[in-house]
DNA sequence: CCGTATCCCTGGCGATACTG
DNA sequence: CAGTATCGCCAGGGATACGG
């Protein structure tokens, strides 16, 4: 047997389209990154949360910490010291959405090599 | 009480690397909307299936499903006939990647005057 | 109908330099 | 240290035209 998993059967066009606006927002590559990263330890300064974002940019860790930020799903506290000291972690939002996003992390993780396989066969179809 | 959703702790970097390469190829703004409207619909042809994501443009849609069908999340079935007539339904894999991102649409959905209001709140306060 | 091929241009992003 | 500001590149993606 298999169970249909049913997506909110929202009915209003408007929802639906602000639904996909935020998943476009929230679904991009360093968000989901920062969030892992957060979610595994917990309150970080800029300096470290950059390091652990492997290949990040300082331009683009400070864009999508401003946009989560703005999104409530992360807290940007700055300590009034010198040299600044500046930490961040998550909401409680900021939590859920990370919650949310495990499922997605485990697939990958979980069918990488099925992913890997596919993609061989494929090459090798369309090189014949 | 709170409990900590633990990530897949794989000790081996070179698995990390992997898994973040798959999220970056997977977590796209078109792969996440054809995924949840094959889930929604079933198979459809290509015109059908370009109508209901929409926005996107023929070229995005042919290159989503053609990396798509490449990473085995979807099947496509040329019918031999004129006009021709192509149809796409997602595999097993798909179908459980579909299952993994349920959650961020359910979280989407459920939290977006959540982010809405955050944001008015960021935005006022940068505004004084 | 379902694409591929081509042109073109916007904006995302890195690199670098500078400030509080 | 943690940013902002500026420049410059080039890839992503739209528009259009054409092919099987």
């Amino acid at each position: 047997m298999h169970i249909v998993h049913d997506y909110p059967t929202d009915l209003d066009p408007r929802v639906e389209a602000l639904v996909t606006e935020t998943i476009g927002r929230v679904a991009d590559k360093w968000t989901m990154i920062v969030l892992e990263v957060l979610t595994e330890h917990g309150e970080l300064r800029f300096s470290k949360l950059r390091a652990l974002c492997e290949g990040i940019s300082q331009k683009m860790l400070t864009q999508t910490v401003r946009q989560m930020e703005r999104d409530g799903l992360l807290i940007r506290t700055v300590h009034p010291v010198i040299p600044p000291r500046v930490e961040y972690r998550l909401t409680d939002l900021g939590d859920s959405l990370s919650e949310a996003f495990c499922g997605v992390w485990v697939w990958a993780a979980r069918n990488l090599d099925r992913i890997e396989a596919s993609r061989a066969a494929f090459d090798g179809r369309d090189a014949a």
